[in-house]
DNA sequence: TTGAACTTGTCATTGGAATGTCATAATTAT
DNA sequence: ATAATTATGACATTCCAATGACAAGTTCAA
C-alpha cells in the first residue's frame, strides 16, 4: 500500500484531493501544518508527500528543506503546491528540495500522473521478483534460494526445477512434461534424468525437512506442494 | 561531466537552450529528430534528455516510450518540452514515462532547477557522491576507490564494472547485459572478457579480504553483494 | 620523440563443478 | 511373489569459469 502525505492547510481542497487519492487507492494521511506533518512523517513515512507552500505556522518550503536534511527521510518524493505561479518561486520550491511544483487549482489527472511519474523513479528497480513457499524463497534476480532465510547451493537445472515448480504448484507433470518446460523441446535427455534431478532437489531440501514439498507421484510423475 | 541530450527541431530555440547548459558546465548532444537521438542515446548514453513534443519525424513522445521499454536506457530522466499547455498533454507526457515537463517559452532558471532536480533524484543526492558497501568506498567525485578508507589502484573498466556492481547490488548479471552497461552497446567485446576484468576487480579487493562481495553464478553471470 | 609503465582485450590451458546416463537397490501395486 | 516403477550411488563427459600470458594501445615523463 502506498502512502501519500497531504499537507495543506485549506479544508475544502484537502478534502477535495484527499477524496481523489482515496479513490485512486492511496493511502492518505493529512495535516494541516508543518508541526503535524513532522509527526506524521515520523509515525507513518510516507511514501509520497504532497506540501503546500503558503500554511499557518512555517513556510512548506521549510519542512522539504527540513527533510532533505534528514538522513532517513531524504528520500521521500516532494511534489509542492502553491497558488503563484511565478518563475521564482517554481525555482525556490525546485532548490530546496522539491522534486515537483504544481499551481492550484490543482488538475486531478495531471496530479496522478506526477504521483505516478515520482513513485516510478523513487521505487525504481525495487520490484524483487521473489517467489515463496513456506520457509522457502526464491530471489529470481539475485538467482539464489534461501530457506529459513539461509541461502542454499544449488545447481542450474534444479534451479530451474524448482522455479517452475513454484510456479505451478500443486499439480502433477510427467517427466515428459517437465523435460519440455524446465530443459525445452529442442533438448534429446532421457526421461530417467528427471528422477535424479528430483533426487539432487530434494537433498538440497531434506536438511531443512523440506523435502516433503516435492512429491513422487506413482505412474504419472512428480508434483510440487507447499503444503505440509 | 553529466551529458544532457537536447533533442529539439528549431534551431533558435535549440541553439539558446545549448549555449545555456554549456555554461553551466554541461556537456551537451544535440539531435534535431528521434533518428539522431536514439544514434546518440546508444553511442553517448546521456545522463538527462530534454525532449521536444513535436519532432520532424516521430512525436518526442514515442522516443520517451521507447526508453522507458529499454532496460538499459530505462532510467535516464526525461524533461518534456512543448507548446502546448494542455492539461491532458501534461497527463500523457508523464504518463508515457517523462519525468517532468515544461511549457515553452522555457525559463532558464526554471530549466536548470528541474534539471537539478531530477539528477539529484536519479543520482542519489549529491552529497551522496559516495558509495559504500561495508569497508569499501567509491568518490566518484574524486574517482577511487578506498578501502578501510585507504585509496587502492583501479582501472577504469574496474571503477565502472565496480561503479555498477554497488549501484545495483544483490542481482545477477549475465555477461552480455554487463557488457551493455559497462562497456555501452556500440562496442563488440568477446563476453569472456568480462571474466577477465571480474579476476582483476577480485584481485583488488582480495588482499583486503573483499573479494567474496564479487561472487560468480556458475550459468548465469556475477553478482556483487555487500553480505558477508 | 622515445621508452617505460600501465591498461585493455583476446586467447589457450587448466581445474573443478554440473549434468546425463546407467546399473542396482528399494519400494509399490497387483 | 512378481512385475512395474522409482530412488540412489557411481561414473564419464561436458561445460564453464579461473587464470596466466601476450599483443596492441595509452599515458606520461624524460
Amino acid at each position: 500500500m502506498t502512502r501519500i502525505l497531504l499537507v495543506e492547510d485549506e479544508p475544502a481542497i484537502r478534502e477535495m484531493i484527499r477524496f481523489a487519492l482515496v479513490r485512486e487507492g492511496y493511502d492518505v494521511s493529512e495535516a494541516e501544518d508543518v508541526a503535524a506533518a513532522r509527526a506524521c512523517i515520523a509515525d507513518q513515512r510516507p511514501d509520497l508527500a504532497i506540501v503546500d507552500w503558503m500554511l499557518p505556522d512555517v513556510p512548506g518550503i521549510e519542512l522539504i528543506r527540513a527533510l532533505r536534511r534528514d538522513e532517513i527521510y531524504r528520500e521521500i518524493p516532494v511534489i509542492m503546491l502553491t497558488a503563484r505561479a511565478e518563475e521564482y518561486d517554481k525555482v525556490k520550491g525546485l532548490d530546496a528540495g522539491a522534486d515537483d511544483y504544481m499551481t492550484k487549482p490543482v488538475g486531478l489527472r495531471e496530479l496522478f500522473s506526477r504521483i505516478n511519474a515520482l513513485l516510478r523513479r523513487t521505487r525504481g528497480y525495487a520490484e524483487n521478483d521473489v517467489l515463496k513457499a513456506g520457509k522457502l524463497s526464491m530471489d529470481l534476480g539475485a538467482h539464489n534460494v534461501a530457506i529459513d532465510g539461509e541461502v542454499v547451493n544449488i545447481g542450474n537445472t534444479e534451479f530451474k526445477l524448482l522455479q517452475f515448480f513454484m510456479t505451478h504448484p500443486d499439480r502433477v507433470y510427467s517427466r515428459s512434461k517437465l523435460l519440455d518446460f524446465v530443459w525445452g523441446q529442442s533438448v534429446y535427455v532421457e526421461e530417467r534424468t528427471v528422477d535424479v534431478h528430483i533426487l539432487r532437489l530434494r537433498k538440497v531440501l531434506k536438511p531443512h525437512g523440506l523435502d516433503h514439498m516435492v512429491q513422487t507421484v506413482r505412474g504419472a510423475g512428480y508434483r510440487f506442494s507447499a503444503a505440509a
